[in-house]
DNA sequence: CTTCTGTTTTGATAACTCTCGAATCAAGCG
DNA sequence: CGCTTGATTCGAGAGTTATCAAAACAGAAG
C-alpha cells in the first residue's frame, strides 16, 4: 500500500534569480506563471495554507473535506489536482484515506523569486 | 504635470502570518489571492519582472512595447492594468511617457507569506 | 488649431475556469 | 461477493480572461 497519486509534470524547477534583480526569460515566467496562477484562488490559497501549516507535515483530505470551505468535495478535489499539477504538493493515499504534504522546494522557489533579499 | 494613474483599491494591506505558520482566514486569502493571480500569466510576470529589475527603479511603456513581449500595446496596457488593481505596481505620467514602478511592499508581503523563513 | 506619437479604453471573440451533481474508482467490512 | 464510505473524475453551465482591431485620449510640436 501507499500509493502515490498521479504526479504530473512539475513546471520551472532549476530557476530563477529574483525578479528584483534581472528579468525572466519566457520560458521561466511560464512555468513560474502557472505555479502562481495555482496560487491565484482564494479556496486553493487556503488549501495549500492548511497543507504547509499542519501538524507532522501532512494532512488528511478529510480534514479538508469537513465543511470550512463553503465548497463541495469534487470542487475541493479540484483545486487540489491544480495544486498538484502546478507542483506544489503530492498526495499519497494509505488505506481509506489520502493525505497531501507541500513540497517545499517549490513553494521556497516561489518565495524566492519574489526576492526577499530587499525584504527583511 | 506628474499625473499619477488611476490607483485603485489595494487588496491585502496588513496582513499576514507565513502560510507555513498557520492557515490563511477566508478573508486575507480572498486579498492575496487576487495579488497571486495577477502573478498568473507569463507575459504578466515578466512585465513585473522588468518593472522591479529596472535600474532607476522605474521603467518606460515604451520600453515595454518595444516587441520583446509577443503581444501588442493594447494588451500589454491591459497586463498593467491588472497588476495596479492589483496593488503590485504604480504608473505615473510624465509629458509624453508613462513610467511604472513596483510597489516593493506588497511584492515583500507575498514573498512573506509563502514562507521564506524555512527557506533560507 | 491641427497633426503626430504614445498610451489607454472599448468592443468583440475564442478559450479557459469555477462550480456542481452524477458517475466512477479504491479500500474496508458484512 | 455486495455494501458502505471516502476521494476523484466526468459532463455541463455560468462566469471570467486573453487577445486583437478600432476608437479615444494625452501631450508635444508644427
Amino acid at each position: 500500500m501507499s500509493k502515490q497519486l498521479q504526479i504530473l509534470e512539475s513546471p520551472a524547477q532549476g530557476c530563477c534569480a529574483p525578479i528584483t534583480e534581472e528579468a525572466l526569460d519566457a520560458t521561466q515566467a511560464v512555468g513560474l506563471a502557472q505555479q502562481f496562477k495555482a496560487l491565484g484562488d482564494p479556496t486553493r490559497l487556503r488549501l495549500l495554507s492548511r497543507i504547509t501549516s499542519a501538524s507532522g507535515g501532512e494532512i488528511c483530505v478529510c480534514d479538508l473535506t469537513g465543511g470550512d470551505f463553503e465548497v463541495t468535495p469534487p470542487t475541493i478535489s479540484h483545486h487540489l489536482k491544480l495544486l498538484r499539477e502546478a507542483g506544489l504538493i503530492t498526495g499519497e493515499r494509505r488505506g481509506t484515506w489520502v493525505y497531501y504534504r507541500p513540497v517545499r522546494d517549490a513553494v521556497d522557489r516561489l518565495a524566492s523569486v519574489l526576492g526577499g533579499d530587499w525584504a527583511a
